[in-house]
RNA sequence: UCCUCAGUAGCUCAAUGGUAGAGCAUUCGGCUGUUAACCGGAGGGUUGUAGGUUCGAGUCCUACCUGAGGAGCCA
């Protein structure tokens, strides 16, 4: 008999099945045994009566631990008890391993405890759930991207010299000299934007920076289209439409996970594109109304943020910041080029920023100014520069966090749940 | 770097300056329908580290270490 899944199982009513996983707990009352049986697809009940499997094996199954593994093979049984609707009636079992004793007992933990263990973690449910969420947004991202004409086309993760100021990028040794890790795709997704036109990367990048919030990392994974001969308008329909993909799917293929993350959907289920757009100067403006004490110029902080999502239920787009707290690539708008032409996603509930973009600076001697004004390298741009050289056109991208994005769907506090292995500022293990 | 809080059994937490305790986990026993099962017994402690105050410190004071929350920072 082949071996099947938790998740398969209810295909196999009345019939006998093979299962192959881990013990999740156990309960016991005489001549019955309960064990709750997880494979990585799901966790069912199976049952052993002492009438049915005989003494040597009763006493055998007794001596299970919690995370022991095990073959078990029993009859499927409809039962309106058990959780996932089904359970499993033992025949016969083979214990592969007796676990040792399992740190993480069924009741609660503290959070260092749970990241110093974050290897067994994993296995709870809800880190269950968490994973999968985040598993299903990167794959109708690149699923979207790929039905509407984007080429993936990864950028390195090693990078030369510093590329926008060395204080937020980890330096690593590269042979004789040092290279760089990687804090965006961006500027390599310039380069293959213009020979491919439409593109997007995907993975890790990573940050120096001395951040400890719920809401940074120091390795995350970004998603980053780019596209040539779009404006900022092109890219702020990309990303409703992404966004609002990613939602339904996520909506369709994981309403369980949502449901056992205790998350209301009813909020999810209101992202529709188009999403509001709100000017920087009227953002501003809102965050006074509101009684923030904020000047023009300056950038958002996360309770800034804050109270700017709480008026809207949907994503909404913060467009035209000023050009003196933005990157040297973005392009001025033609209207007021004291704004440049970048746009912010921010995510309702309090979540904030989850997509960063804009319009790139096209023209040679603009961005060249630019390069010279923030005291970059020259020599390093010289590659970037032959992109205004060699057929420069408008062209518009962004880029989109998954832990941050994840957090918000899944309607969790802290992004570091959002990876199964987080970095952040003072922790590197596991 | 700054501010706030915390560190006691493997875990989550109690303990008025006066005998360090409970639940979970482990272990032994009981129970034929349990749902973070339940009931009974057992083992399990250098109270983060180093000083200090005191007749007496888990508790008060000082420094340090570790962690958490937040700020700054975040193309």
């Amino acid at each position: 008999m082949a071996p099947t899944t938790i998740s398969e199982i209810h295909r196999l009513e009345g019939q006998e099945a093979h299962l192959r996983g881990w013990v999740y707990n156990t309960r016991s009352s005489g001549k019955l045994q309960f064990i709750l049986v997880r494979d990585g697809s799901g966790v069912i009940q199976a049952v052993a009566s002492l009438k049915n499997v005989g003494e040597e094996l009763f006493q055998e199954l007794g001596r299970l631990t919690q995370e022991s593994s095990l073959e078990v093979w029993g009859m499927v049984k409809a039962d309106p008890r058990a959780p996932g609707g089904f359970e499993l009636s033992i025949t016969r079992a083979k214990i592969v391993q007796i676990a040792q004793e399992y740190p993480i007992s069924p009741k609660e933990h503290g959070i260092e405890f749970l990241l110093d263990h974050r290897h067994l973690w994993l296995r709870s449910s809800l880190q269950h759930a968490i994973l999968r969420v985040r598993a299903e947004v990167i794959r109708s991202a690149r699923e979207y991207l790929d039905d509407h004409g984007f080429l993936n086309m990864d950028t390195p993760i090693l990078t030369p010299a510093a590329c926008e100021g060395t204080t937020t990028l980890f330096q690593v040794e590269y042979f004789e000299e040092f290279s760089f890790l990687t804090q965006s795709g961006q500027l390599y997704n310039e380069a293959t934007a213009a020979a491919f036109g439409k593109v997007y990367s995907f993975g890790p990048t990573f940050r120096a920076e001395k951040s400890k919030t719920r809401r940074h990392l120091t390795e995350f994974w970004m998603l980053e289209p780019e596209v040539a001969y779009a404006g900022l308008n092109d890219i702020m329909e990309l990303e409703e439409k992404l966004i609002e993909h990613i939602v339904g799917r996520v909506l369709e293929r994981r309403a369980e996970e949502l449901k056992r993350l205790e998350r209301d959907t009813s909020k999810l289920e209101k992202v529709k594109a188009p999403f509001p757009r709100l000017h920087y100067a009227d953002a501003v403006k809102r965050l006074n109304e509101k009684g923030v004490d904020f000047q023009w110029g300056g950038d958002f902080g996360a309770p800034d943020e804050a109270v700017l999502t709480e008026d809207y239920e949907t994503p909404f787009f913060v467009h035209r910041f000023p050009s003196q707290i933005k990157a040297f690539y973005m392009e001025p708008d033609p209207a007021d080029p004291k704004h440049c032409l970048s746009v912010d996603c921010l995510a309702p509930e309090g979540y904030g920023e989850i997509v960063g973009g804009g319009q790139r600076i096209a023209d040679y001697d603009l961005l060249l100014e630019r390069i010279r004004e923030h005291k970059l390298p020259e020599e390093a741009f010289e590659w970037y520069l032959d992109l205004r050289r060699y057929g420069s056109v408008p062209h518009s991208g962004f880029g989109i966090g998954v832990e941050r994005t994840t957090a918000w769907l899944c309607g969790i506090e802290h992004v570091r749940e959002c990876i199964p292995f987080p970095r952040t500022i003072y922790r590197m293990k596991p």
